[in-house]
RNA sequence: GGCCCCGUGGUGUAGCGGUUUAACACACUGCCCUGUCAAGGCAGAGAUCGCCGGUUCGAAUCCGGUCGGGGUCGCCA
C-alpha cells in the first residue's frame, strides 16, 4: 500500500505515530512560509503542515502542488497547537507534520469546484462524473446506496432467499414498453432484446422449486426518461412460492422498514404501513400513488355541480365527466396572479381549467358564511348553500380556498392529483422526514385502452384475479380486480407485485382478453405456459426500484442523484458519448443496414 | 410528438435595444505573507454572450429556426 493510514482515521491517539498518507489536495493554505494542504481521500481530510525549516523538500513540493493533484505524505502525527484545533473536523485536533511529499500525479484544473458544494450545470457533471462524484453528496449517495443493497441481500439471505442470475440477452415481448434490441451476429436478421424486468425468468425460477428467489436486476426500457425514470434501472426482484399477498407484503414491509431504521434512522417511517385499495386511492387522492403524508382528500363534487347552473360543470358531466375538488388550507387570501398560476400549471397538466372558491375571512364557522365571503370565478352560478356543502366535504373552513376540476376522470384526476402534490409542496406539509410508505392493492387487472379499441394489462398480464372474479375476465374485463399490489412512498411508486397465475388455462384466457392471437401467445409466451404444465407452484412476488428507493432514502427529487453514471433525458451518456455511431465492418457482421433519417 | 423553463470568461451569476472597452464573486497566474482551515493582501490574464438567420442606424438584449440541458404531458405492462 502506498499509506499506512486513511486520511479521515488519524486521530489523537495516533500521535507520535510516523504515517505516510496518499490522497487528493482538498485545499491548499500557503502562508509564503508555512504551507498548509488539507488532503483527502476516501476516508475523510486530515491536515498536513509543511514547515520550510524542519522539512525544506517537502515544503517545496507543496509550493508547486494544486487542487486535486495527487500526492503522498511521510510525516509524524502531532497535537495541533493550542487554539488552532478545527472542530469541524473529525481529525481537527491534530495534524501531520510532513517530513517527504512525493507527487503520484499532478491534475489540470477541474472544470468546476470539487471541495465545494456548489450548483453546477448538470451537464458539466455527467461529463466529468468522475470529479463530480469525488464531492461528498454524490458519494455519500453511492456509499448508501452499498450499504442498502448489501442489507436487502444479508437480510433476504437469512430469510432463506437464494440470488439468481437470469440473462441480459433474451427475447423481445409484445406490449409493455418498448425494448432495447441488440443483434445476432450468429443468426443474422435476429435480435435479443434487453430484459425490462425478469417477469417470466424468476416465474420459471419458481417451476424450478427454488421457492425464494431474490436478484439486484437491471431493467430495461426504452421510454422517455423522466426525473425518476432512466432508461435503465434497477429492481430488487423478488419471487415466493406457496404464499399469498399477505406474506410478500409482510416480507416488504419488515424489509423497508428495517432498511429506514437501520440506515436511515433520521427518517420515520410509519407502522404498519396503511393500506388503501386503488379505488380508495383513486378517490381520495386522485392517483395510485398519493403522497400520505399529508391529508387534502379529494371529495367528488359531481351531483352538487349537476345542480348548478355552470354551464361549464354541466357539460363535462354530461359527457361522462367528473367534478373534483380538495382544499388548499388558508389559501383564501391568494391573489388573483397566484391563482392564475395555479390555473396555469393544471392546464399543463391536461386539465380543460380550474375553478377556485375562496372562503374570506377570518375564524368563524362555515354556517356563519355570508355570500359576500364567497370568492370565485363560478361566484354567480354557486348559490351560498352550494358553496357551503363544497365546502363540507372537502373539509374546507374560512381562510381556505378549494380547488376544483371538471373534466373526463382519468385527465381531472391526474391533474388534480399532481396539484394537490404542489400544494402539498408549497405549502410545506411533507415532513421530509417522514417516508409514508404504504400499501396500494387490488388493482384491476385489466386497464381499457380506447384509441386501440382493446384490453391492456394494467400491471402485467401474468398476475392472477381476486377470487370469484375470474368469472368476469370475458363477461365484463374492465370489473375484474387483480391479485396486485403497489408499495407508494410519499408520492412516488416503489414497487409493483403480484400473485400469479400458475394454472395455465387461467393464463390463456387472460391472454385471450389481451387480444394475442394463438400464435403470438404461441411465440412469446410459449416457455412459461408449457412450464405451468409441470407442476407450477402457487407464487408471487413483488420488485422494488432501487434507484427509486434510494431517492426517498437520501432525499433527492432526481433519480440521477443515485446513480453514479446516468443518462440525459436524452439517453445519451455525456462521458462516453453513446450513442455512438460504429465501424462500418461491425454493422456488416451484424447484417445491419442503417437508413438514414429523413 | 406537444407544452414550459434554461444556455453570458473555468464555475456560479448580473446585464435584457445604444451611456458595456460585457459587470461581480469564486477559481486561475504572479508577487508578498510562520498557524491557517471558504486563510489574507496586491497585481494580472481570461467570455464577442450555444449556433444560424431576421428586425433595427445599432442586438448578449427583440423575433424565427436550430442544437443541447432540465421539467412535464403523451409514453413508461
Amino acid at each position: 500500500m502506498l499509506k499506512s493510514i486513511a486520511c479521515g482515521d488519524v486521530r489523537a491517539s495516533n500521535i507520535g505515530q510516523t504515517v505516510t498518507l496518499a490522497g487528493w489536495v482538498h485545499r491548499r493554505r500557503d502562508h509564503g512560509n508555512l504551507v498548509f494542504i488539507d488532503l483527502r481521500d476516501s476516508g475523510g481530510i486530515v491536515q498536513v503542515v509543511f514547515n520550510p525549516e524542519t522539512a525544506p523538500d517537502a515544503h517545496a513540493a507543496a509550493e508547486d502542488v494544486r487542487n486535486e493533484w495527487v500526492i503522498q505524505v511521510t510525516g509524524e502525527v502531532t497535537k495541533r497547537p493550542p487554539g488552532t484545533e478545527n472542530p469541524n473536523l473529525p481529525t481537527g485536533d491534530i495534524e501531520v507534520a510532513a517530513a517527504g511529499a512525493v507527487v503520484l500525479n499532478p491534475s489540470k484544473t477541474p472544470p468546476f469546484y470539487v471541495n465545494e458544494q456548489s450548483d453546477v450545470e448538470e451537464l458539466l457533471r455527467l461529463q466529468f462524473r468522475y470529479l463530480d462524484l469525488r464531492r461528498p453528496a454524490m458519494r455519500e449517495a453511492i456509499v448508501l446506496r452499498h450499504r442498502v443493497v448489501k442489507y436487502i441481500r444479508d437480510f433476504l439471505d437469512r430469510r432463506g432467499f437464494l440470488e439468481i442470475e437470469t440473462p441480459i440477452l433474451i427475447k423481445s415481448t409484445p406490449e409493455g414498453a418498448r425494448d432495447y434490441l441488440v443483434p445476432s451476429r450468429l443468426h443474422p436478421g435476429r435480435f435479443y432484446a434487453l430484459p425490462q424486468s425478469p417477469q417470466q425468468l424468476k416465474q420459471l425460477l419458481m417451476v424450478a422449486g427454488f421457492e425464494r428467489y431474490f436478484q439486484i436486476a437491471r431493467c430495461f426500457r426504452d421510454e422517455d426518461p423522466r426525473a425518476d425514470r432512466q432508461p435503465e434501472h434497477t429492481q430488487l426482484d423478488l419471487e415466493m412460492s406457496f404464499v399469498d399477498e399477505e406474506d410478500v407484503l409482510a416480507l416488504a414491509e419488515e424489509l423497508f422498514t428495517a432498511v429506514v431504521e437501520e440506515l436511515v434512522p433520521d427518517k420515520a417511517v410509519i407502522k404498519p404501513f396503511p393500506r388503501l385499495t386503488y379505488a380508495e386511492s383513486m378517490a381520495r387522492f386522485g392517483t395510485d400513488k398519493p403522497d400520505l403524508r399529508f391529508g387534502l382528500e379529494m371529495a367528488d363534487l359531481s351531483d352538487i355541480a349537476a345542480s348548478t347552473d355552470f354551464q361549464v360543470f354541466r357539460s363535462v358531466l354530461e359527457r361522462g365527466g367528473i367534478v373534483k375538488g380538495f382544499r388548499a388550507p388558508g389559501c383564501a387570501s391568494y391573489s388573483r396572479r397566484e391563482v392564475d398560476g395555479l390555473v396555469e400549471f393544471v392546464k399543463s397538466r391536461g386539465a380543460q381549467g380550474l375553478v377556485s372558491i375562496a372562503l374570506m375571512g377570518e375564524g368563524g364557522s362555515l354556517e356563519e358564511l355570508g355570500q359576500d365571503q364567497v370568492r370565485s370565478s363560478a361566484a354567480r352560478f354557486l348559490s351560498l348553500d352550494q358553496v357551503k356543502e363544497i365546502a363540507r366535504r372537502t373539509e374546507a373552513g374560512i381562510g381556505d380556498l378549494v380547488l376544483i376540476i371538471a373534466g373526463p376522470s382519468k385527465s381531472t384526476n391526474l391533474a388534480l392529483s399532481l396539484l394537490r402534490h404542489e400544494m402539498g409542496r408549497r405549502l410545506g406539509l411533507g415532513d421530509p422526514n417522514l417516508l409514508a410508505f404504504a400499501f396500494v392493492t387490488d388493482f384491476p387487472l385489466f386497464e381499457r385502452n380506447e384509441e386501440e379499441e382493446r384490453w391492456d394489462a394494467m400491471h402485467h398480464a401474468f398476475s392472477m384475479p381476486k377470487e370469484g372474479h375470474e368469472k368476469l375476465i370475458e363477461s365484463d374485463p374492465g370489473a375484474v380486480v387483480g391479485r396486485i399490489y403497489d408499495i407508494v412512498c410519499n408520492g412516488e411508486e416503489l414497487a409493483s407485485g403480484s400473485i400469479r397465475n400458475h394454472k395455465r388455462e387461467l393464463q390463456e384466457r387472460i391472454f385471450k382478453v389481451l387480444g394475442y392471437t394463438h400464435d403470438e401467445v404461441d411465440a412469446r409466451f410459449n416457455q412459461l405456459l408449457t412450464a405451468l404444465d409441470y407442476g407450477a407452484p402457487p407464487h408471487g412476488g413483488i420488485a422494488p426500484g432501487i434507484d427509486r428507493l434510494m431517492m426517498i432514502l437520501y432525499g433527492r427529487e432526481n433519480i440521477r442523484d443515485v446513480i453514479a453514471f446516468p443518462k440525459t433525458q436524452s439517453g445519451f451518456d455525456p462521458l462516453f458519448e453513446a450513442p455512438a455511431e460504429v465501424e462500418q465492418s461491425q454493422l456488416d457482421e451484424l447484417h445491419i443496414r442503417v437508413v438514414p433519417e429523413g
